[in-house]
RNA sequence: GGCCCCAUCGUCUAGUGGACUAGGACGCUGGCCUUUCAAGCCGGAAACACGGGAUCGUACCCCGUUGGGGCCA
């Protein structure tokens, strides 16, 4: 059997890392297997509709390179993809139970029914629906009353269903926990229950691979493929992902949409890998893995079942991890890129190419994210250097201004000097400078520092001056001398 | 509240009865390197939730408790 697996977003709003998380174990499912990929659209809730969030999931999806073969953008044999477009199937099959006398038409008013769940609420009851209208006569008057039907099933009154979930083993609900939920609401539109099951028995998915959360509905899912004559799928329940504070991870954790950690430079690589490692594990140790290799060794036996805490901290450690791997025509691309948005005005565009080049071995040991760049290197393309005067001093010169400020008259003088303005020669002049000023050389270098990048962080000082060029450095420490 | 799921360092995890004085990684921390910041290297602290069984033996099996999470409202 070949597996068949969905992605089956609601479009409610930014997809978020979670959600990201789902995508990305069922492709690895499929990629692993050599099965397929789809994504389905799940837009039966119509008064949650977000309209962008199409867009969106799939531009999260192609960002980390989650490529579907079936979808609503490029169709398929088992199309089409968007739930709203697929309506008459469930309005068949909801009739269809109804003629079978497994489900019934109920007129109950949205009154009636907050009514009876403050009523059992009051009786330290579970809510749920009483069944009226499985009986004819009450059926009828509520219908007298006026009022939209909906579907609801009819669930057994006693049996268990149970199914085995291929991570956590048997799961079994009692039949009377479970009351005749809605599979079709009066607007004609499916409940969630009814559209995932026809669906996946449309679509041929093999595997239902979700999160925890539906766990609770599978039973009545199950009660639905059997009342239809269908097979179930495999189900895989994959623990959710927590927030610091434990709870289950929502908007209010912060910046979780994975477009968002686009923006904030990261890489869709890395992303991949740390996502990856959420609740699935190759061995004992290995924590850095490519995505060929994911789709090498991906197995569903080695999934956890733990909900799992999402430490942005590792991501970024990771994210670090990737960046200083990349080949260095690629960082500089990005880098490039990335210094034309954040850049301040006053340095001019486009960006200078060479001067990104030639910093690229210098910054990719230094930054764990992109948006880091700009602030680092800012010094290199603008001469608007907002340093304070103190910061020249550093922390060893605070008392003794006139020294930093006669060091750094000579430096100008012997820089001035250099024939060929390569780093080598730069840092010998500083070296001899320090020795013949007795200073101790890092004091030196920081007051040459602080007056050449305009910060008391930079790449190593040398080649940074090198790609300043003599002229900018002259001019700096001229500029910087006017401060003491 | 009812139902379901889960339980190893702060966090992600390895571990499927003896190889465990419990391994790796992030983070934290001490040191080395060093012109700043990083990166790198070496070291350290840090966990089997608790209580009962079953077993010659259990982090690993069973039961209970506690805790956390999810779903339903």
């Amino acid at each position: 059997m070949t597996v068949r697996v969905r992605f089956a977003p609601s479009p409610t709003g930014l997809p978020h890392v979670g959600g990201a998380r789902t995508a990305l174990f069922n492709w690895l499912l499929a990629r692993s297997t050599g099965g397929q990929f789809i994504l389905r659209i799940e837009d039966t809730d119509q008064a949650r509709l977000v309209p962008e969030a199409v867009g969106a999931i799939e531009e999260s999806l192609r960002w980390l390179g989650l490529d579907w073969d079936e979808g609503p953008d490029i169709g398929g044999p088992y199309g089409p993809y968007t739930q709203s477009e697929r309506l008459e199937h469930y309005q068949t099959y909801a009739r269809q139970l109804v003629a079978d006398d497994t489900a019934y038409e109920c007129f109950c008013s949205p009154e009636r029914l907050a009514d009876l769940r403050t009523e059992q609420q009051k009786n330290k009851q579970p809510p749920r629906y009483d069944r009226n209208c499985r009986d004819l006569e009450k059926r009828a008057e509520q219908q007298a009353l006026g009022g939209g039907a909906v579907v609801r099933f009819k669930t057994p009154d006693d049996g268990t269903t149970s199914f085995t979930d291929a991570v956590r083993g048997d799961v079994s609900f009692e039949n009377s926990t479970i009351d005749d939920f809605v599979i079709l609401k009066s607007d004609g539109f499916p409940t969630a229950h009814l559209a995932h099951v026809t669906d996946d028995h449309l679509m041929e998915i093999s595997h239902v691979m979700r999160g925890e959360e539906w766990v609770s509905s599978t039973p009545r899912q199950i009660l639905l493929y059997q009342a239809l004559g269908w097979e179930p799928p495999t189900f895989v329940h994959m623990s959710v992902i927590l927030g610091p504070d434990k709870a289950k991870l929502s908007k209010r954790h912060g910046a979780l949409s994975v477009l968002q950690y686009r923006d904030d430079g990261y890489l869709p690589e890395a992303m991949f890998n740390f996502l990856g490692l959420i609740g699935w594990s190759l061995d004992d140790h290995t924590v850095i893995i490519s995505r060929d290799e994911f789709v090498e060794h991906f197995t569903l036996d080695r999934m956890g079942k733990n909900p799992a805490v999402f430490d942005a901290e590792k991501l970024t450690w990771m994210n670090g991890v990737y960046l200083r791997d990349l080949p260095e025509e690629r960082l500089s691309d990005l880098i490039a890129e990335r210094l034309e948005t954040d850049l301040p005005e006053s340095a001019p565009r486009p960006v200078d190419d060479k001067t990104v080049r030639a910093l690229v071995p210098l910054v990719r040991e230094r930054i764990k994210r992109l948006d880091e760049i700009a602030e680092m290197v800012e010094g290199f393309f603008t001469d608007e250097l907002p340093y304070a005067a103190a910061d020249l001093l550093g922390k060893r010169l605070k008392k003794t201004p006139d020294v930093a400020e006669k060091a750094l008259r000579l430096a100008n003088e012997r820089f001035g000097a250099i024939e060929s303005w390569q780093h080598e020669a730069i840092e010998q002049a500083a070296r001899t400078l320090a020795e013949d000023l007795e200073m101790r050389p890092g004091d030196l270098f920081m007051v040459l520092r602080v007056a050449c990048t305009g910060r008391a962080v930079s790449p190593p000082l040398f080649e940074s001056m090198e790609i300043l060029g003599k002229e900018r450095c002259l001019q700096r420490t001229e500029r910087a001398l006017l401060r003491f």
